[in-house]
DNA sequence: CAGACAGACTAGCACGTGCTAGTATTTTGT
DNA sequence: ACAAAATACTAGCACGTGCTAGTCTGTCTG
């Protein structure tokens, strides 16, 4: 009996609440919060005045329980890449956009793409966006058989789902172009072949270096997002002896660490090497100001979110890539060659 | 008709389903997934190999909306706040153990705090974690009497909620000790005024300053958790002609801006200026190895996390401070002034 | 002036689950 | 051997909302 009351108390308020403190119905608070006809002006102010007043927020859950579509979107990704910072907000707006709410799953060290999926799913998103998803391939086959699924930051093929991404090896491609036009000959690539789609970057690199008669240099190194690896990069050009004139990295993140090494040990950029990153994420910050590839948020989320809108509205549902502009953006960290 | 027979055909598996599938009640099925007793084993193991054949996934808004507590907690958070990165795991864990799942609600440019946490109040969270959240103390105090609170790294007095932070104070203030016993003298601050909390490690190097009877220079910047901010302050120091012999940074962020502008310079670290940062993010980062004051995500989790269950619980409801350990991690971006 | 119609509102089922209150069936205690 | 108790299971309501199918009042039409 008390334990009913003190529910009763701590509860949040509901549409029945709302109806009860102006005298009419629940269903007509229901119809004017769902904008739907046949409410008069007059009693639809009245309801969201009392809404407001009493604290009303529509409880999401049973929203969602009820509803055919759940009108959610279901977001994995991973809290340690710095592209997503960008990408999050981004989705965001777009979804809110097309009347999509988002369910945000993140993926880590602890918890993996499975368990991240297996929470959208338990939502009843309407789709799912996996943002650098390192799912294998016969997984995501499967999970597309079930779920609307997009892909982003990651190319599959196969796999009856969206991809986006943005154009890496047109990307690259135009970054060594721009590096031979200064004249740099002696043009080296850090490969960092844990990261999704570095396949494309790298052969941008070896595609332009070919057309252009240059001997290609690649530097792999593990780990991806990481700048760490940019710096074990640096240390790995300067234990070689031969310094090569130009450096494209396949992120901006190793780009800064490879950056910061080669500073600490006295060579100079663009000095002395010119330097060039990929996604525009860090290397756009004003003390960094790197020569990079643009990738633009806002396009690849816009991409993601109407592909993923399109296949819940059933009008697609077979395989299909949409790759997002890659432009270089010329900064401080390139110069003609020493 | 073909709607509605298309919606059975598209929808998920319930309990219903799994009870059907192997000729027992649902609400067997609920019991079994509820670790719940009165299930045999024999028939719990059939249970779970039906769910797993059909795919069947709990509904949580079902659950949220049929339980007492919806076992949720809510944490609204900045994407480009690098702490977050990895608190977010370790949120995560602490919650799972503590039979808790949680709502993510980011808050950005286009997204302000309010609409994050209205989006966690209509998700019915039993608690909400707030990172960093830049809300008047007025709202936090409303808020606070609605639903239990907890405010992560940024002290808020006054009102009735968790406060859980990293002792900025003390940690800046074994910094600045710890320089002095270098035999540093000229010791300089940059100060984030858009930083929360930036006011507790301010006063950590002011005391310090004035234990060793040392004349305290600061620098101001505007500007939280941004590596630009910390360039800029380098700029300052460099166009300022008089170059102090070691720096204390507000966080790791500007550290890093900062050492990349000097090194840029030609100013070298440590060998011409010591620099520490506060977090203990990139700082650990070995291509860094900052001296920095580590601030410990799964101490800040499990503070975090564990008060407001509490008082989800009903245990407390009075405004509690809980200030974690700020520990001087002393690395190779400090050493004898020159 | 009756009948059709439109506008404003209400009734009632359904979504998938949790939980209390049961009912059979087997086991235990004396 | 018979009641009591434990085990294994089922019945049915409730959560807050969306949605279809109504009802009621007043106005328009011929």
């Amino acid at each position: 009996m008390a334990g009913n009351k003190n529910r009763r108390e701590h509860r949040h308020a509901t549409m029945a609440d709302v109806a009860a403190h102006i005298g009419v119905s629940r269903q007509l608070v229901g119809l004017a919060f769902r904008n739907a006809p046949g409410v008069s002006a007059e009693t639809a102010a009245r309801i969201f005045a009392a809404a407001e007043e009493i604290g009303y927020q529509p409880n999401l859950a049973a929203q969602a329980l009820r509803r055919e579509g759940s009108k959610y979107i279901g977001v994995a990704y991973h809290t340690s890449h710095s592209s997503t910072e960008e990408l999050l907000p981004a989705i965001y707006k777009e979804a809110e956009s097309r009347g999509y709410k988002l369910v945000l799953s993140a993926i880590s060290h602890d918890r993996d793409d499975q368990e991240a999926i297996n929470e959208i799913i338990g939502h009843r998103c309407d789709g799912v966006i996996l943002i650098s998803s390192s799912l294998p391939i016969s997984r995501l086959k499967k999970l597309a058989t079930s779920i609307p699924l997009v892909s982003l930051s990651r190319r599959v093929s196969g796999v009856n789902c969206g991809v986006v991404a943005s154009k890496g090896e047109s990307g690259i491609f135009d970054a060594v172009k721009y590096l031979i036009s200064l004249g740099h000959e002696a043009i080296a690539y850090v490969d960092a072949n844990e990261m999704f789609d570095h396949e494309f970057r790298l052969q941008g690199y070896k595609t332009a270096m070919k057309d252009a008669k240059l001997k290609p240099s690649i530097k792999t190194i593990s780990g991806d997002y990481i700048e760490s690896a940019g710096a074990e990069a640096a240390n790995l050009f300067l234990s070689a002896g031969e310094l090569p004139t130009a450096i494209v990295c396949a992120n901006d993140q190793i780009a800064l660490g490879l950056a910061y090494a080669f500073q600490k040990a006295g060579v100079k950029i663009p000095k002395d090497v010119s330097v060039i990153g990929y996604d525009d994420t860090i290397a756009r910050l004003p003390f960094l100001d790197f020569t990079t590839v643009h990738q633009d948020a806002v396009e690849l989320a816009s991409a993601a979110v109407s592909d993923l809108a399109e296949r819940i509205e059933g009008k697609k549902s077979k395989a299909e890539t949409y790759l997002t502009s890659a432009k270089l953006v010329v900064r401080s960290s390139t110069a003609k060659p020493r």
